[in-house]
DNA sequence: TGGTTTCGCTACGAGTCGTAGCGTAATGGC
DNA sequence: GCCATTACGCTACGACTCGTAGCGAAACCA
């Protein structure tokens, strides 16, 4: 979110909140039908029922209004302790799969990366609203497993945040390019398979290093 | 490249092959110093010296341009054999990070990713130029490794074409991720760490698999 | 030399961009 | 209840890009 509630509490007229929700619907709209490149803040503006002034005033650009409205896609996944690390990743990819398959989420994300390469602004956005956020995952998911003891406990904190940046870049990376490049769908044959050599690459690589 | 050599060999003038080269180059020029989307067909037959309609003759727009001229750029990559299946894994990493490393491949193979998502006929042109193109990276390296008994020989045909479709998207997936989304260097350390993951992945999942 | 194709150049309507200006609507402070 | 303040919808605007059409000149082949 771009509009944070501002320091300074002035009076005046609110904005309107419901304005928001459906600016960033209709970016959706627009994303599904249209694409990315395709899509032009006046047609969104209309498609939500707002002036496109109204648009400008609480958005930068396209990519910033983009980042906000993909970002609302991810916010869904969660981690349910499946019991066991094989079980939790397969969910997990699974989730993250479902919502790569949504045309939405498809243009709208590459888009604002292939953007984000150029602009170092629009990159912190990108981490901070959706990867950042999602990371999460990989450390609650690490915890749960060292706490069943099929990963060892790590103890240098360096050692294991490089870790938990080495696991998620490998499975959103794969999950991603699967999905996006090969345009194969990531299903649960795939997860399988994937599931299976990752797993057992961390296990070893534990006990190996 | 759009401009293959016509069925019916008719006479007339020939296309400046000198053009071709300008167009690519100017375009990567122009991704490099403005990014995709501010890039315009205008700006890059003006670079390469041609004029715009020469430019419109020969593709049909921004997104097969930008992926003759980022396809280029991996034409490069190559698989000397270093000896391990390791070093082999780890060399042709950093060559791939190194493309990305430069700035007219991180914004434009990006870019026409994100197109390719709702364009077939592009993903296509993408898979075709670029993809499947060093998707024989991945099978040389592990015919070598095969050979010298580091990974058991793959006896049924279909299950070797999904382990390579899958170490693909999991070697070119987290690069990219690593490089584009996460915003860090592939750099030696991490392509070590990474490379032994998926090495243990591998050589675990052909033993129990 | 004639036929054919590409070339550079100019010009065009259509569409989008982002902003400015204006009057109106909805708040909080007094 | 009145006023200052902020957001809103609407219109209009110059600047830019798009993709195409039309033209005469250039470069090839027979």
């Amino acid at each position: 979110m771009q509009s944070r509630t501002p320091a300074t509490r002035a009076s005046g007229r609110p904005r309107s909140v419901e304005a928001d929700a459906a600016i960033l619907a209709a970016t959706r709209e627009a994303l599904v039908e249209l694409g990315w490149s395709k899509l032009t803040l006046g047609d969104v503006a209309t498609r939500a029922g707002v002036a496109k002034t109204t648009l400008y005033r609480r958005w930068a650009g396209k990519n910033e209004l983009v980042v906000d409205a993909v970002a609302e896609l991810f916010d869904e996944l969660a981690l349910p302790d499946r019991g066991t690390l094989a079980a939790d990743i397969e969910g997990v990819v699974l989730q993250f799969a479902a919502i790569l398959a949504r045309p939405e989420a498809r243009s709208g994300l590459m888009a604002v990366v292939a953007e984000g390469t150029r602009d170092e602004a629009l990159r912190e956005r990108i981490r901070e609203s959706i990867v950042t956020r999602q990371k999460r995952l990989v450390v609650e998911g690490r915890a749960r497993a060292q706490a069943r003891g099929e990963l060892p406990p790590e103890n240098d904190p360096v050692e294991a945040a490089r870790t938990v940046d080495l696991i998620f870049d490998v499975v959103a990376g794969a999950v991603v390019h699967r999905t996006l490049v090969s345009a194969e769908p990531a299903d649960e044959e795939w997860v399988r398979d994937f599931t299976r050599v990752l797993l057992l690459g961390l296990k070893g690589a534990s006990q190996a290093g």
